[in-house]
DNA sequence: TGTACATCAGTGAACGCGCGTTCACTGATGTAC
DNA sequence: TGTACATCAGTGAACGCGCGTTCACTGATGTAC
């Protein structure tokens, strides 16, 4: 059977997630830099102080916030990476995957692309060592391909991380079509477009790189 | 003769000129949406309420920051990508162009790349119109190039847009490189070669698109 | 050039407010026997 | 199972502080004649 949490150590768990979903919510019209611990604890109901329970500061809870929006996402980026067709299947399944992403966790997205370079230090430093490992893990996924036989590691790794930083820009890209007013659909479909296009010209420099 | 500004108006525009350069500095360590009011006065030296005599808000600051820290870029980009010689001494130049300037203007380059997905929206919307205007003036260059024969409007402007990140990327990469704590001469070189190789693969992606 | 009045950038006092942090506390949960 | 004590997540009062904004003001600069 799963290790059970005691009473207390549940609703400790519950606090924590409830302070952390309600972060994520302020932090849609505001930086973290500017995100107040009295603000966050009003918003789930609990005393101020409740705050210190869980987090050192509004800093501290934004290095949780990095882990719970990135932590998860390393074996999926995996599998879409090695996953199997021809280039342009492999390219729309993977701009498909960050659609559904961005439409599943909206705030998290948000949230990693403010931060990303935003003015708080321990949060954009934990956010490059995740962008770190992901490029990492997609080097490794490339370099099994046949097409990388003769690629030096560094050129991998420079193209894995042109990779991740499309998977970025394009989910920012689909963050704001969402909000788009209307014909959200259209932005949408627009945002697949020049996406797919990016990768393929990506795609097509990399088959042509030792030429 | 130049138009001479009276002495009044003169004044004006120093104090101004101070407040935004303080708000400059201020915001290497926070973003905008932190930033106070008093905060800028108080690195000026002048009152609080003098702040009102030149901006509604710190957001309102914020975009004229914007339009000192892009509205100048124009031309400078124009002519990078209308450069003459080959691809690579264009790549060269274009990298090179960046790091000096990110030398020259470190601290407005951290704002653009806070502020791009930061927390202020009338800011976020400023950098955004100024961004869109760069990559059409990139297509409008790209166009006039023989390599571009045959391509469609469409993706023109999604290369150029491509472009455009890049640089931004770049400038951020040498903004960090910068700031390494030793070597940074080393890192600088680094991000200079990585640069240099993600420029090469999307200028052999462009030349091989209508293959 | 000189005078009388208008403009307006910057001042300084005052306001109400929400902030982060401290501290001793409460009472439900956990544990030892 | 029952009892006595320990733990500790969350409370609530209190603190000193800096915030954005208002207002009537001052005095140098500008303008009309």
């Amino acid at each position: 059977m799963s290790h059970t949490l005691g009473i207390r150590q549940a609703q400790k768990q519950k606090t924590r997630k409830a302070l952390l979903d309600a972060a994520l919510g302020l932090l849609e019209e505001q930086s973290l830099s500017s995100l107040g611990l009295r603000e966050v604890t009003r918003a789930v109901g609990v005393a101020p102080t409740a705050f210190y329970r869980h987090f050192r500061s509004t800093a501290d809870l934004g290095v949780a916030l990095v882990e719970e929006a990135l932590g998860s996402l390393h074996p999926m980026i995996r599998t879409t990476v090695s996953s199997a067709g021809d280039s342009e299947e492999r390219i729309t399944r993977a701009i498909e995957l960050i659609a559904r992403h961005v439409d599943a966790y909206p705030a998290h997205v948000r949230f990693i692309a403010r931060e990303r370079h935003g003015g708080v230090q321990p949060v954009r430093e934990a956010i490059r060592a995740q962008l770190t490992r992901f490029a990492e893990e997609v080097r490794d996924e490339l370099a099994k391909d046949h097409l990388s036989a003769g690629w030096t590691d560094e050129d991998l790794l420079m193209l894995a991380h042109l990779y991740v930083d499309q998977m970025l820009i394009t989910a920012s890209l689909f963050l704001e079509a969402q909000q788009a007013p209307d014909a959200s659909e259209r932005e949408r479909e627009r945002v697949t477009q020049v996406a797919t296009r990016r990768l393929r010209l990506i795609s097509i420099g990399r088959r042509h790189w030792l030429d």
